[in-house]
Order: structure tokens, then C-alpha cells, then sequence
DNA sequence: CAGAATCCGGCACGATACTG
DNA sequence: CAGTATCGTGCCGGATTCTG
């Protein structure tokens, strides 16, 4: 069930404009489908908490993150790890506890979370100042 | 009326977690806030449109963006415009016409948007291939 | 042309309860 | 402990119509 882009079909018609063609549609692409595995509520911040804390167990997870339910934290963490970007390893211990890890190709996120951390920081201060 | 982050109190019992404690709570609140500003289906591809395509009108972006619905549209140039990242200017031509037009601020994003691409596009070359 | 107004369906997200 | 199941709700986003 993979919905890649399937809201933008990618008929554009450039009956005035001859400029924006071949590439360019293809990174409009490209950032749909990244924002379509970020977005969500939660998924930045688990992802986060992940490439910082590394290995985790799902009640920590819960405590950590702050706010979020038992039911989301669990759908996104599904979500993530369809997508390859966390793994998710059950111990065979007396109550049984699951480990969640980020994957190699979930660090590949942390350019991204970064340099949105960072706008999101210097963004806070503009607004806090002016205004 | 300015929400910031207000979803997220500030309070993190430390019961049994004494690692993660004084900025590790700014970056997640940062990251929250920038994600508020990106959130939204159309957001990133009005800005990324508009930084590459500089000065618009609105029915430019109407044409170009293909897909969004002039509410929408209108809805999130305002949302821009309230975080200072775009301006509107009206042109008091004959059928009046408005010109919006990416702010020095709104060209930080530019990072943002373009890590998030990339990794779209590697991404989208990943799930292509596996599977 | 550049929108505002209105109506509406779906799903993202939350709260609570239950299970192995 | 690590989840599912169920139910409810807001609001996000789309389609359509009207206006200056």
C-alpha cells in the first residue's frame, strides 16, 4: 500500500510557462514524499528521541516523549517502521519488553531534524523579540 | 494569538531519567514550532515556489502549484505572511493584481527545504528499488 | 483577478478500557 | 509491559459559489 505522490498527479500544463519543467517537478515529488514521512504530530520528535537516546524501550519512549498516547506512539512507531527507519526487536523477557532502535538509514534523517531544530530555534527567538 | 507550543507543557517528571534534561526540552520545543510553520500540505511547496520562482502573483501559484484549491492557497500565503516569511504587495493595476514575494527571513528556510528534498529524493530511490 | 463565504467529509489525534 | 480496541471530536483540506 504504497501511496507515493498519488495526490499530485503530474500533469502540469505550461500553457504560459516554459521555464519550470523537467527537474523541478521532481523535487516537489521528493519533498512530498519526505514530508509524508514526517509528518505527524510525533514522528519528528520519536525520531529525535531515538537518533539521541539510541536504544529504547517503548515505556520509555512513553514517558519521554511527553504528552503522547499509548495508541499514537504505537501507530507511529509502525508507521516508522514500514518505512525502514526504526527497528523494533522483542526480548523474551518475563514481562516482555520491545527495544526500539533507529536503523542506519533512519540516521540519514538527522540532517533533516537538525536543520529543522535549528530554524525552529532561531525562529523562536526572532518571534520572541519582535512582538 | 500566538500558539507556541503550547501543546507541549513544560514539565517532565525525571523519576528514573536523570540524563536528558535542560536543552534537550529547547530542541524539542524548537522543533515543534518550526514544524508548526511547515505543517500543512501545501506550505513547503508554496515557499520552495516561491524561492525559485521569485516574485508571484497569486494566480501564478495557483496555476503552478497544481493541485491546491484557491482557499488553500490563500489560507497559507496569510499564515506565511502572519510568520513574516512571504509579503503581499497590490498592484493597482486595471484587475487588480497581488505579488507575493519570499522575505531575506522567509530565504532561511531555503536549508530546510532543500535538506528535506534531498532526502526526499534519495529516499524515493530507496523505496523504488527494495521492493 | 484575488480572494471571502459556506458547506462538508474524512482522518489525525485524543481518552479510556481491555488483553496476553 | 506493550500494545490493541473502541469511541468520540476537531480541524484540515476540498468543492463550489459569490464579490469588488
Amino acid at each position: 500500500m504504497n501511496k507515493f505522490s498519488k495526490s499530485h498527479p503530474v500533469t502540469v500544463d505550461l500553457t504560459k510557462h516554459t521555464c519550470c519543467t523537467s527537474d523541478h517537478n521532481e523535487r516537489v515529488l521528493a519533498i512530498n514524499d519526505a514530508m509524508d514521512v514526517i509528518r505527524g504530530k510525533w514522528k519528528v520528535q520519536i525520531i529525535g528521541t531515538l537518533l539521541f537516546g539510541g536504544k529504547m524501550r517503548f515505556m520509555d519512549l512513553l514517558r519521554i516523549i511527553d504528552g503522547i498516547a499509548a495508541k499514537m506512539l504505537s501507530k507511529e512507531l509502525q508507521d516508522l517502521e514500514a518505512h525502514q527507519l526504526v527497528t523494533r526487536t522483542v526480548k523474551e523477557t518475563k514481562p516482555i519488553t520491545v527495544e526500539y532502535e533507529i536503523t542506519e538509514y533512519g540516521k540519514s534523517l538527522e540532517t533533516v531534524i537538525k536543520s529543522v531544530a535549528d530554524w525552529g530555534i532561531q525562529h523562536r527567538r526572532k518571534m520572541m523579540q519582535r512582538k
